[in-house]
Order: structure tokens, then sequence, then C-alpha cells
DNA sequence: ATGGTGGCGCGGCCA
């Protein structure tokens, strides 16, 4: 069983990229970051089509996420229960056994910003969120756009990037803090690349000269890492024509 | 090099 998380940065533009993925990568789950679509708009007939289910919580211009998986989605909630956002940013769901919890966390913009302050309350929330839900669900994946770096060693420059937003130790504490609830990085079970980044930014050649960062993560209650075999950043969607700035990111697990 | 690109939507915000 595949898991897989990508920030699309619009899924009108990015449709076709990820009909394709989907056909070729056959995840049983899939969720999408910055749809930036309201609901009416959403393409679920081409995904359908594709031979998923999909369920998605849009707003207009900003944010959206959505979650595709190849059996029924169940206990469907959007948000973070008693904080009222009009920002779209988070979306869970069980499929089979695996509660699903899709996260676009704020970007912060620039540290000591009104945004900064928020993205640090954002997941404090989160974390509270995310203990209930393990309390409930067994076998649990804390997936998507994290927009935090976890250490040096997912940044391509660390000095240029040292206390900057996506990097600053607060941030890190805080995804700490959300891991110490009871998660595991995937992606860290596993030797990988060095330098494997999630994100590059789209100016100055970034993806080409691999300047990125990894922001991008799939996070697992302790018994579904115990079944992680596997977990892989996928770069080719980031080569071709109007890509996202973002790869796709997919776990597999035994059974 | 204090910029650069891309999406939305048509000026300026956000990433």
């Amino acid at each position: 069983m595949k898991i897989a998380t990508w920030n699309v940065n619009s899924l009108r533009v990015r449709l076709p990229h990820v009909l394709d993925w989907v056909v070729d990568n056959q995840p049983e789950i899939l969720c999408l970051q910055e749809t930036k679509m309201v609901n009416e708009d959403f393409p679920e007939a081409e995904i359908r089509q594709a031979g998923y289910n999909v369920v998605y919580s849009g707003q207009k211009t900003y944010n959206g996420v959505a979650i595709l998986s190849r059996m029924h989605a169940r206990d469907v909630f959007a948000g973070i229960p008693g904080n009222d956002d009009p920002q779209r940013r988070v979306m869970a769901a069980t499929v089979g056994k695996v509660r699903v919890v899709n996260v676009y966390v704020p970007n912060g913009q620039e540290v000591g910003s009104e945004k900064y302050r928020y993205k640090l309350d954002w997941l404090v929330k989160l974390e509270e969120y995310i203990q209930t839900e393990l309390g409930e669900h067994q076998e649990l994946a804390l997936l998507g756009d994290f927009n935090i770096a976890p250490t040096d060693r997912d940044v391509h420059d660390p000095v240029l990037w040292r206390g900057k937003v996506l990097c600053s130790e607060p941030e890190r504490k805080a995804l700490q803090a959300l891991v110490d609830v009871g998660l595991n990085d995937s992606f860290r079970k596993f030797e990988q690349e060095p330098e494997s980044f999630t994100w590059w930014d789209y100016r100055a050649a970034a993806f080409r000269r691999n300047r990125g960062l990894r922001i991008d993560h799939i996070l697992c209650s302790d018994s579904l890492y115990t079944r992680c075999l596997a977990c892989h950043v996928d770069k080719g969607p980031r080569k071709l024509e109007r890509p996202s700035d973002h790869a796709p990111v997919m776990a597999e697990f035994e059974g």
C-alpha cells in the first residue's frame, strides 16, 4: 500500500500532471495541497475517471486540500475541530484501517511577522488535534506540506537559511513537538541520497542547481511506521513543463 | 546580483 503527498500549486494547472502521476504510480492514497479552487470547480469527474475517489476542501485563490483514494474514504473531516478558520488547510479521512490527516501548514512568510505567529499558533492547535486522533487511531499518517525543514541536512545551504522562515528554531521545535506526540518521519527510516529535497523555488534556476528544502513529510504513528517499507521523493514531475514547485513524496507500507 | 518566477486575476498578494 502506497501513500503520497503533493503540493500541486493550483490543481487547475496541474491536473494533467496529477492524473498521469497516479496512473503511473498507483498510490492507494494521494493527499494534495494548494489546490487553489472552490469546491464547485473541483475536477471530480476527471479524477474519478482515473479510478480514484476524492474528497476536498477548497477556497478561492489560496490553500485548498484534497484526498484521493482507491477505496472509499470515511469519517471525513475538514479543518481542525473547534478551530474556526476560513483557511482550508486540513482534511482528515479514514481509508481502510489507516487514518490520514492531510495538512498544508502556513508558510509563515517571515520570522517575526504576523503570519509567522499564525503559523506557530496553528502548529500548537494541530498538535492538540493529532494527540486526540492518535488516541483513536493506531494507524495514522500525518502528511503534507509542513513548510518546515526539520534539520540542516534538509537544506541546500544551511548557513544561508539559518534562522530564516521554514528553518527557524521555533518552527523546528514546533515540528519536533508534533513528532513527540507519537509520530515518526518515514523518509528518515531509510538511507537517502544526500541533498534530497521536496521543494525548489521557481526563481534563479533553483531546481536545476538542486537548491531546495525538504519541507513535505509523511509522518507515521508507531504501528504504521513499523510497516513502512520505503519512502522516496519523485523529482520526475518537477522536470515537466509548467511544474509545481514541489515534488511528490511517497511511502510504501506492508499490507 | 538585495533580484529572480509562478498562480491568481487584472493590481497586488502570496509563496
